[in-house]
DNA sequence: GATGAATGAGGTTTCATTCAT
DNA sequence: AATGAATGAAACCTCATTCAT
């Protein structure tokens, strides 16, 4: 599926990314602060430091604030995300990396996808359809990378219990902004990650020691670090 | 912290009751279609099966009736869950029957949840903060679950991971709901439950047999029904 | 083609059309004034003697106004004429009555014919093709009485003349709108009715007499009162 | 009453007739396909191949392009009927030949004739007057061609009587456009001028044969040709 | 207790016009 | 002379809420 068109009056490419970088960056924390059917255009405009009529030279409808702003944090997730990833590990240690780094990318990008999460039921089912297709992109990276450390003999998992598996860590990076108001209270991202990914992989004798890399357990018997 | 006080302008309470569970009904199945936001009073009135007026007569403000949604849905799915937890069961089969028992009531109250998920972002601070605690209740409730288990040398979990697991359980319920347009496409509820189950105890050497009832693995080797 | 419908979310049809027989009142005189286009929703609003949002109660859209102002008229034009007309009349009486009446009916309802005639472009192609519909059917009542006076031998014309006739008749009655900053200039209606009648039937041997009854021109040398 | 200043920020004159021209041409098809209302400053800078910058270097206001439109249209349907007219016949073929020419020309610019006649309603109060004034002065043509021929013992008409058929005539011209709809589906052009001439001049003794040139009747006796 | 017509604040969007480049 | 991004007044329309019946 393509990205839908958002239509602008203006013509210079460079000046509609520039003002749809602020009106996205405005957006969100509107958005956040009090949900996208309360946020008035004219807020968002205000917050994005032109006048009505400017926000409508760069989107054709209201609706077109909240396309840019799933569109934005997904490509803004996925970037982040690929930067932070460590190409040269494998096996065990990629595996915990991937999924370490998608939460840490996640925290950092908080505000952005909570709004993503919350709001993109608004969407119109095109715009909707593109965002899902999206989100099955970024499950389709975390399969990829479960079957092949399946491939490799690190994990044992049917194909069925793999996909379930990446819906349950995209949701678990999800859940770090959605249900932050219980979940934040209790953990920092650090001990975050590392709970939610022991929750991912007890059962396949792996363990992260307390300096924040991965390693394989070693028959030691369990100690606190131990899962 | 108390029940928010929804104003009425009827003296009846039984009948109170009855217009109220009207109103509950229809503006489930209004919000699920278009979203708090978008659903009219006056729809929500007209699917109720009274006037506008009347509608009011029931409630405050529209947002009263989300409450009244959000509050309802909660005392159902946890009267329904009562119901079909099996109060003689002990250890494993104890806690995995919690669990699946939650599943299936939120697949049979799946739109209810639904919209408990997605709109309840829109209540007023204290209304949300009474909800909110209502879920911090059911989390609470399977943490004892957990804790026993754990007296009872089934699992070995961290109070840390206990927390996070029963967030994890509570999330996975909602998932077969809000992220249905993907799960549900691969998996129906027995599916979901055999496998979310095994997920979140994976490495407890426990395992659920063929016809669905769970059980204590003894020592087999691993099979296809092996998790 | 049926009447547009036009949609309401008021239930009782007297108050309907009551509130709807004050939003055209309103509505022509100030389409009159300033033109559809300039006339605002909340100028109609308030001539017609209620809120902004009363008017939305009784109407789905601006363009709705305009269409029940044109659809309105018409039909007040044709109760008028046909009230004006006189069934008893025969051959060249009625037909001089008959166009007669038709211009007096347009006299009297000047300010309305007016925004039929000048607005009626503004609406949808399907209100317009409705609106068109009329005035052909007006058109064809007078093509019916012109092909009666032929067969009675009074006048002789092709059916190509008949039907330009037809036209020239209903725009002359239409003139007397549009074109009042100059033809009301020089003419009350009672002239205007003689002279364009006597400049459609000159040459038919048929005339006016003075005090408003229309008579056969017995070979009569010219006077003043002939033509 | 003089011509109505429209102002320029631009002092080459042969630029502004050249600029203007262009306006004026891409006006006339917008105000036709759209209305004057409904068209937009930037599509008629657009159609105008240049920028809405430009364009108001050229005008004042939008009223402005409606004002140059409608003042050219007249110019070139007076410019257009002069060339078209016969300096040299007299008497009755002068008359009939002054009145086709006419609705030929009218035919030749139809949309622009359409547009004056649509939209110069929305003209301010004293642009209003000016096209008015103009149209008068065609009328004024006209009356002195009918007066010349009623010297000439052709006609016999009172004063009143030429004046509103002179009305008729410019209506007449009119009609071939904003009742096209009818008209023209039924008339070409030639049969539009036969019949609406002859309509004009019934009982006067006229005639029209066949190879499209006016003649005088001869007291032949009644034939299809003959009116 | 039920009704539904009335209200008007406030939402989204348009577009004529300006002015710095 | 030409450009086009920026502006904001003002348009249309919605809908939660009230209150007379």
């Amino acid at each position: 599926m393509k990205k839908k068109d958002v239509p602008s009056l203006v013509k210079d490419q460079r000046l509609i990314k520039k003002r749809r970088g602020q009106i996205i960056k405005a957006a969100v924390l509107l958005f956040n602060e009090k949900g996208y059917h309360k946020a008035t255009t004219r807020e968002v405009a205000k917050a994005s430091g032109f006048s009505i009529g400017t926000l409508y030279e760069y989107i054709g409808s209201k609706e077109d604030i909240l396309y840019l702003v799933c569109d934005a944090v997904y490509d803004e997730v996925m970037g982040k995300w690929e930067k932070l990833r460590d190409g040269n590990l494998e096996g065990l240690d990629r595996l915990y990396q991937v999924i370490e780094a998608y939460f840490r990318v996640i925290h950092s990008l908080q505000d952005e996808v909570l709004v993503l999460y919350q709001e993109s039921k608004s969407l119109s089912d095109d715009a909707l359809a593109y965002v899902l297709e999206k989100e099955m992109s970024m499950k389709a990276m975390f399969e990829k990378e479960l079957k092949e450390a399946r491939n490799s003999g690190i994990i044992s998992l049917h194909d069925e219990e793999i996909s379930l598996a990446c819906h349950n860590i995209l949701v678990a990076g999800h859940m770090w902004t959605f249900r932050r108001w219980a979940v934040q209270r209790d953990h920092d991202i650090d001990s975050y990650c590392k709970w939610q990914i022991a929750q991912l992989f007890r059962g396949f004798g792996l363990n992260k020691n307390i300096n924040g890399t991965f390693q394989l357990l070693e028959n030691k018997p369990e100690t606190e670090e131990t899962i």
